[in-house]
DNA sequence: GCGACAG
DNA sequence: ATCTTGTCGC
């Protein structure tokens, strides 16, 4: 893991989320562009789920559907990718948008919608840091009347820059990409049965 | 030992 | 995350 910002351009950020239907996995992965916010590129796949959800050992059940959407759609066209979950905010600092960072070797930042590890410094409304071990770990937002939402550095990005990054990609309460790619995993759900 | 616990 | 239609509120 690479906690320094490890990137140039941002031009094109990805998003991916997963919907189960039984024992199988619906992933949907979303390029955007950066400026635009349009979707530029979009995958679905479908993969048999093989580990139940553990809390902490979320990455064990939702890398196999998401490497198959990176593989599919070609790691080359995003800059940036955001996973729905924690990245370092987690009691092994090694989340699932971490895990996937690592594994391919870009940039990650992880959203999520509850909090796993770690305090929060203040208030989250407007925004807050999450700490532990007297260490930023990333960020709580709180925008409107929505619930808040974490963010924290998968990998090869700082807590800092992921905050900028995720911000500009906001329009309510979760960022576009992550939005976007839920709305479609669940579209595909539905148009199935 | 008890409670908390991403999706 | 999932089961599951309408409904309240920003
Ligand atoms: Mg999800």
């Amino acid at each position: 893991m690479i906690l320094k910002d490890e990137y140039d351009t941002v031009e094109r950020v990805a998003g991916a989320d997963v919907a189960y239907i039984k024992d199988r996995a619906v992933c949907a992965l979303v390029v955007l562009d950066f400026a635009s916010l349009n979707v530029v590129k979009e995958v679905v796949v479908e993969t048999k789920v093989t580990f139940p959800y553990i809390p902490t050992f979320l990455a064990f059940r939702e890398i196999k559907p998401i490497a198959k959407a990176l593989k599919k759609i070609g790691k080359k066209s995003f800059d940036i990718l955001l996973i729905d979950g924690h990245g370092i905010a987690h009691p092994r600092r090694l989340g699932i948008a971490s895990h996937i960072g690592v594994l391919i070797k870009k940039p990650t930042i992880g959203v999520a919608k509850k909090l796993l590890y770690g305090k929060l410094k203040k208030d989250p409304n407007p925004i807050s840091e999450i700490i532990s071990d007297n260490e930023i770990l990333g960020y709580a937002l709180k925008r409107k009347n929505y619930n808040p939402i974490y963010i924290s550095p998968g990998n090869m990005i700082t807590p800092k820059s992921a905050l900028s990054i995720v911000k500009r990609t906001i329009k309510n309460k979760l960022p576009e990409p992550i939005k976007i790619a839920h709305n479609l995993a669940n579209l595909h759900k539905r148009k199935c049965r």
